[in-house]
DNA sequence: AATTAAAATGGATGATCGTCCATTTAATGT
DNA sequence: ACATTAAATGGACGATCATCCATTTTAATT
């Protein structure tokens, strides 16, 4: 009864037009993304997003919603993989932002034309601040560890600042990769913000990434 | 006979309608600024955009064109107030960047909205590219001078990442203040700067901003 | 003052927009 | 096999879009 054929059915026609307004967001941009291009290529008649999301603008919103959990899918997946210490966690973070699984022509494209709607729309804006609470606490976390180890006057500030630079940082590289696509380079923007990182915690990072630090020095 | 009145009042009017359509797109974006949104705000008719334009999406580009060299122009104007020292000019790219002259809501959603429409239209592009060539070689500049001042293997390399991170920063910086208004603090961005900037050249920068440097120490 | 021509006007045009709903299709219940 | 009903269809609707041009206005010239 719950889930038959019926429910199914349903189900997948709601996410072939969420996956068709996505597309058409990402290709051919925000304005031009209307109601005929999507049923176009959901290839669905026009009825179905009044159906299903009651109108235009709320199928958007639920777009944007989508590739929001998505980014962060991805993200935690990648995340699992880092180890236990403080700065490899950091690494992982920088690692996973950069990579090719989120960091990809779709994904940007997306990212920045809801940005360019936020403004107008609160719903969307919700969804398209990539370097929310969550992220941000998991940084602060690392980061205040770290300064803790360190002679550093106030870990606290220390970490706030390298928590807010870092997530600086990786926005400022993904409008690099947005404007020039062609000439960014994963590597080179990795040891920028491991360049900078080592310096501020020269025993916990260097240009390649974390350094490992098992054996504690007393 | 050149710039007669009539030269004069055609001038003016392609002016308001790119002042017009720039004031349309931050107050309620892209998507919902059409030709009667503009021609509304400048209190001109309607066949004045395709009179001097040629169509919308030619005023556009002239809008898009004209908001750039507005941005240079502030900076320009700002930078000029620099002293000679390399850690002094790259306080002024700073301070200016984040000025309120610079960095403010209309400006932060104008560029967004160019952004939100550059994949598609590459002329666009161009002009949303606040991080160019031009500030980029004038940082570059400056962070290879102070990094041939230290001991730092690879000088090149060093002013190539520095000049890479800093920008990629104040583009971090932007999305911050577009994302978060109300809680973006001018104070603290410049400190997380200085922070990762004083940790790379101790010796050039502090949590306040550049060091002066006029008695070398041998 | 009369003439010329550049600039501005604003309504007409057809295309496209998002929404809606009477009808059709097909999965489910009897 | 038939009846029920949820889901899907696609054309019609008025609104709004960007463009264009015959007409009017007005600055410049004679």
């Amino acid at each position: 009864m719950e889930n038959g054929r019926r429910q199914q059915l349903k189900e997948q026609n709601r996410v072939t037009l969420i996956e068709a307004t996505l597309d058409s967001i990402a290709e051919i941009g925000f304005a031009r993304t209307s109601v005929s291009e999507i049923i176009d290529r959901a290839n669905l008649s026009r009825g179905m997003i009044h159906l299903h999301f009651g109108g235009k603008d709320a199928l958007v919103e639920e777009a944007a919603k989508y590739s929001s959990a998505d980014y962060y899918d991805s993200l935690d997946g990648l995340l699992q993989t880092a180890g236990p210490e403080p700065q490899e966690r950091i690494e992982a973070i920088i690692r996973s932002d950069l990579s090719e699984r989120v960091l990809n022509k779709r994904t940007v494209s997306l990212w920045y034309a809801f940005r360019g709607e936020s403004r107008e729309r609160e719903t969307i804006a919700a969804y398209s601040d990539t370097r929310d609470a969550r992220l941000r606490n998991l940084a602060f976390d690392a980061f205040l560890k770290i300064a803790r180890q360190t002679d550093l006057p106030d870990p606290e500030t220390t970490a706030k600042d390298a928590t807010h630079g870092l997530l600086a940082l990786l926005e400022g590289m993904w409008t690099d990769f947005l404007l020039h696509p062609e000439s960014f380079d994963r590597d080179t923007a990795m040891r920028t913000i491991f360049r900078f990182l080592s310096a501020l915690f020269p025993s916990f990072f260097a240009l390649q990434g974390a350094v490992r630090r098992d054996r504690e020095h007393r």
